[in-house]
DNA sequence: CGGGGAATTGAGGCTTCTCAAGCTTAGTGG
DNA sequence: CCACTAAGCTTGAGAAGCCTCAATTCCCCG
């Protein structure tokens, strides 16, 4: 069942993500590159969570993107947060949970069911993961609530920039966004329209380039910089 | 050290709590109530954790109010969400952990250092409050992305009036709220301006009072359904 | 009685929304 | 290979919501 070599240099953007937020050994390792191995496959808007319903098994996003969302009584949509490839769904510590939003595949996507903690390194994987899922709630919050249009669709993408590159998925300063302007307007408390005008406005200004769903950040760390961001930090 | 009778049935709002979000034996009832016997006083806008700075032992918000802040490089400010009676504070769960938002108190509070996790039942009771927690920064972000001016100070006030009820906090439906109309403008993304105008709006609607710092909601029931809120759960 | 923080009011401007139409692109079936 | 379609992107014009600045009033506390 273990296979040493092969099993511990498996490679995937999950695994990557993992093994850099919290150091594993070979141990935790292998049990999370076997779990990646034979991952489900989810299509694309699938739920793989009900807001008020019971909580599955934890699971791990293994390739493309998800979201948690909520929908109001008249239809609107907001996504409360983007689930990435390496990141954690489900997980609880108390008995009997009940999830406390939807979830659901944004792009046909690979769902993995992880072993729940009984490793310890595996639990401080699992509990870094978390804290950095909260921390990025935290920043959700204040894009909405202080930042105006054009800060907030930038803001947005210097964070997805930071944790596509905590699973190797950033080549240069380029990566895969597979949202559409209205998913980026459910997102970010705009209508489909402003985030049209504001992404010219962006592209003007020279900030960034979106072409099909591939982004660049032309410069980053001066973008970074000018709204005042740094990179989420749970761990001394 | 044990008083048998006294000491389980000491109340206060953060005992009430805390047995009301997941049910504690006398064991853990005890443990509590002993923390919360002797509080550290702490005084108004004096901070409790500090952001990027390493959680000290978790804590427990016996008093007073306390709100998670963030400051913007130009000043602006956000409060991510409000810590009440009986909530926990700086809870984690992996190792070597930094704080991702600052907490400072809003009111003169008490806060007592609660024993780390080694009882189940204070596990459970940590891990649902902090579920809520979570819940609570959600509703935050659907209230900032897609509520408008109004309704977010409506859906906050009735998020309070819930949150205090379990604290036991709740006399009819008023309750205190030490808010000033600048600090529910840095809450709610708007300013003072504006939260003052919306505020007599949601006088002359009938939905609540505000006197002083005393908060009436005049039919919780009849807002709750035109909001199309449900209470948080976290548990089955 | 005076000082100071908080609440209130007014006027004008900017950001964002709404509604509505036209365009572009990728995928589909003839 | 070419309509045809549907989803997504783009543009325009006008309206609404919220902000800014500035002044005034209220109220608590010393």
């Amino acid at each position: 069942m273990m296979f040493a070599k092969p099993v511990s240099t498996f490679d995937s953007p999950a695994l990557h993500r993992l093994s850099r937020i919290a150091p594993l050994g070979d141990a935790a390792r292998d049990l999370i590159a076997l779990a990646v191995r034979e991952p489900r496959r989810v299509p694309m808007r699938r739920e793989l969570l009900i807001e008020g319903r019971a909580v599955p098994e934890p699971m791990l996003l293994v390739s493309g993107w998800a979201a948690r969302v909520r929908i109001l009584a008249d239809g609107r949509r907001q996504f409360l947060s983007f689930l990435l490839p390496g990141d954690l769904i489900g997980l609880c510590r108390h008995d009997r949970p009940l999830a406390v939003s939807t979830v659901q595949t944004l792009t046909d996507a690979k769902v993995a069911t992880v072993p729940d903690v009984d490793l310890p390194e595996l639990r401080q994987a699992y509990a870094a993961s978390n804290a950095l899922e909260e921390a990025y709630l935290l920043a959700q919050i204040t894009r909405l609530g202080r930042l105006n249009a054009l800060d907030r669709i930038c803001d947005l993408m210097l964070e997805i920039h930071e944790r596509l590159a905590l699973a190797d998925l950033v080549q240069g300063d380029s990566f895969e966004v597979p949202l559409t302007q209205e998913m980026l307007a459910d997102a970010l408390g705009l209508t489909p329209v402003h985030i049209n005008r504001m992404l010219q406005q962006a592209r003007r200004d020279g900030d960034l380039e979106w072409r099909g769903s591939l982004v660049t950040l032309l410069d980053p760390a001066a973008l970074s910089h000018r709204l005042g961001r740094t990179p989420a930090r749970v761990t001394a």
